[in-house]
DNA sequence: CGGCATCCGGGAAGATACTG
DNA sequence: CAGTATCTTCCCGGATGCCG
């Protein structure tokens, strides 16, 4: 088997395309098809094995995880790798130009929260919520703050660094982080966007926080929600009233 | 019929949902049906009658289209209007949230507009080229630049507005342009981004130029495009060297 | 276990024809 | 013009099984 594998229909590509021009068409033969753009959202924060990435998007299935991981490769958004010889496994990367759609990840992420419908009591993977961190973060709330906030879910772990109104995110090490949370993302989720508060849930045993209490408590105001579009029910009420 | 139709299984909504409370997520469970981002992008300029719609996105069928209208509806993205009685036809409109998707179509069509693949010589709608316009203007090529060019594509002008290093493009009357563009939308892409000259298009007949040739010279030059992203060809070249 | 290929059922998309 | 009805095709999701 010289390259991976034949391609069923005379190499590649006889995928729907739209046909148009226009660069968004274009983008949505790349990634328009269901779960591309999760997958590209799931290796944001560096490399993942099949299984990670099957394990951060409930719901999709090992076959269609396979058919996405080609049609990224084959359009040069995704490469895979595979790891020196200690743990020989085979990892997923987006390559530099993959890298930078986290543009696009955030205006559409920034305009979605606006939905009416937007339920943020749902499950939520550890890379969507820290992506979310780096996507809302005002800078004026967070002037004047220098501090590492380290954040350990399950198994991973990963730091915010604060800076001059700028964030940084890196997976891996807490050490030297100032507060550390301890908890599922949804908790943390609910702490920083439900308004929750780290009392209660302290209480209920799904939020924990370690070292620096009131750099904690800071932390969760620093990610202001944008305003909810119109719902139609509310516009339903208004046209009438304008009656 | 008090409500426009009953929808087949009791109200509305057993879509397919991804079931994650990430922004993203929920954005592509609201637009990430097969044309539903192109049916807002042409949109994007004013209301559409469901015609105008079907002939601006070729390919798209009728049950589909009527489909993503209903979902985009549902959503919140779309209305329907009718107007008023000269013309009593339908038409659809973006409401004032689904206008505000903008910005996610031009960091989506400046990211996608760096692939390799990208073919700028299928055909383009005149709702993506003014669209493109607005995401690649270079403010400062535009810069000390106050004129207004018309642009007349079959049946629709459009006109566009340059000042102070911004642009404003408005759908309809081309009175008071200082240069008009004439042709298809395909060949203004082609002199704005293909670099054909206007003499070359002008010989073939496809486009020409009235009012201010010097303008319509320059107007040419001020949408770079963004440097396009390694190939797969490329990068196996040099993955090879640095073997 | 990780990374697939394969088969199957349901549903969404595409093409065409038809109606108010 | 603005859709609906119908049929076919293809994609998605789930299960199973192979192979290193």
């Amino acid at each position: 088997m010289k390259s991976r594998k034949i391609t069923k229909d005379t190499e590649s590509s006889s995928r729907r395309h739209y046909g148009d021009a226009c660069a968004v068409a274009h983008g949505l033969d790349l990634v328009g098809e269901r779960w591309a753009l999760l997958v590209i959202r799931e290796l944001m924060f560096g490399p993942k094995r099949f299984s990670d990435l099957r394990a951060d998007l409930p719901g999709i299935s090992a076959n269609v995880l396979t058919q996405r991981l080609e049609g990224l490769e084959a359009a040069g958004i995704v490469m895979r790798r595979k790891l020196p010889p200690p743990a020989a496994s085979q990892v997923y990367e987006l390559t530099a130009w993959g890298y930078d759609c986290e543009p696009v990840l955030q205006a559409f992420g920034r305009w979605a929260a606006r939905s009416p419908e937007h339920d943020p009591s749902l499950p939520v993977s550890p890379v969507s919520l820290f992506l979310s961190f780096r996507t809302m973060l005002d800078p004026v709330r967070a002037r004047g703050l220098d501090a590492r906030v380290g954040f350990r879910l399950g198994a991973s772990t990963f730091l915010v660094r604060l800076k001059g109104g700028k964030i940084e995110v890196t997976r891996g090490s807490i050490d030297h982080a100032d507060a550390v949370f301890i908890g599922q993302a949804a908790a943390i989720a609910a702490a920083v966007y439900g308004g929750q508060s780290l009392k209660t849930l302290a209480a209920q045993g799904v939020l924990m926080v370690e070292g620096d209490r009131k750099l904690a408590e800071r932390f969760l105001t620093l990610f202001p929600l944008p305003a909810k579009a119109e719902s139609m029910a509310a516009r339903a009420r208004r046209e009438r009233r304008t009656d």
